[in-house]
DNA sequence: GCAAAAGTGTTAGGTGTACACCCATGA
DNA sequence: TCATGGGTGTACACCTAACACTTTTGC
């Protein structure tokens, strides 16, 4: 052992897992009842001890993957939690990162096997431990990058609408959007593609589907371009 | 112990100051060189490693306070660092903050003590580990919150010139800027007090003196003004 | 008196924002 | 045929960005 290393005190540490979906015009975190004590049952965030031989990330997919069954998501870091007795066990030092999935790739059948549930995110009750605050900075994170990254999609299937992608918009900003001004602006940018097809399920009409193209905006970007809502 | 926690693994956590300092219309970085073995001598942030009997933000305000002297800094999570490998001695996840300094009120005394300097931002060398990693990602972080909060005062002495604090958005944006629209701008928001005497080491005629006016930014935040440069 | 930095207004072009009507379709 | 959501264009206000000369003063 590294000789100054090892006079130094060692720590518990847990990765958790911010969840968010969205349909229905409203965002969604994943939430689930706490398996073990202190606070077993308790109303808690998806998380995990991090173990010796993986990375950070590598605790966060798998805790993702494991109440989702989803693999290849988009995750951030949050930050991290260390309060002396943030935990009422032992004392645990927490990363949290938050994920972006789309629900249509969800297997529902998780949610019974971990006593998981989808919770409106603005009618989120009290969790354990700082979890709600944990909750609140990815809000607020998700606000700051959203307006100036293509995050959105990740929220969204693969083909979506424009209808769709603007009350999405609404859901993070908890604002309305002018329908004129957000098509002429993210129509403008060059990184949807129409598709041929329609999406009948919210009206008699259709909206027609498109999809977001990375490899054009990454092209773009790398000209100085700036994806900005 | 609380029973299921008794089986995990713990680790070290360390916490890594990016300590900034503005002087001379460049941004200067706190550099040292490491204690102990490995890499005993090479260029290294600040840091320490978290001790049982405190929070992850007293690591951290301890690690600067030894190096600076100051307390009482304007300091904000980076992020964790996890990688398995990315210390070379033990496994260690460290925490990295960075602080943004006034340079008047740094002592001097402690450079010689802890093998400290100043190096110049953009003249950074390699440092171990993924120090240069979190450097980078602080210098993002800063870009982007400077623009719209009033970051930079910490930067600066109590009292500062309008040219000093445009060369201090020019230092952290790497442009020029226009001198009258700039003046205009920040003026405008009404944060800043003119004060009645002047600097005059710059030039001849001398430039006024400014306070940045904290209350008054708070109250005009409460009413929903936003600060943006 | 001159060099060197501080200080000061105006304009044109572009961007954001507000706003109302027709279209397509299934029931 | 009618109710429902999808789709479209324009005008005005505002903000941004570009631009040049005068002032002060120590040397």
């Amino acid at each position: 052992m590294t000789p100054f290393y090892i006079e130094q005190e060692k720590f518990f540490l847990s990765v958790d897992c911010i969840i968010l979906g969205f349909t229905n015009g409203k965002l969604y975190l994943l939430i689930s009842k706490r398996k073990f004590e202190p606070l077993k049952n308790q109303d808690t965030l998806m998380g995990g001890f991090l173990r010796a031989n993986e990375d950070l990330e590598e605790a966060a997919s798998r805790v993702l993957y494991e109440y989702t069954g989803i693999r290849d998501v988009y995750m951030e870091q949050v930050g991290t939690y260390g309060s002396i007795h943030r935990d009422e066990g032992e004392r645990v030092i927490s990363v949290a990162y938050y994920a972006l999935i789309d629900l249509e790739l969800f297997d529902e059948t998780l949610c019974k096997r971990h006593n998981a549930r989808w919770e409106e995110l603005d009618k989120v009750g009290p969790l354990i431990f700082d979890h709600n605050q944990m909750v609140e900075d990815t809000i607020s994170i998700l606000r700051s990058k959203a307006a100036v990254q293509p995050l959105g999609f990740n929220l969204l299937p693969e083909k979506f609408t424009l209808p769709q992608l603007q009350s999405l918009y609404e859901a993070i900003y908890q604002t309305k959007l002018d329908k004129r001004n957000f098509r002429k602006k993210i129509l403008e940018m060059g990184i949807l593609e129409k598709q041929g097809d329609k999406d009948k399920s919210a009206s008699k009409r259709g909206a027609f589907y498109y999809k977001f193209n990375k490899d054009k905006y990454d092209r773009l970007r790398e000209t100085g371009f700036f994806f900005s809502l």
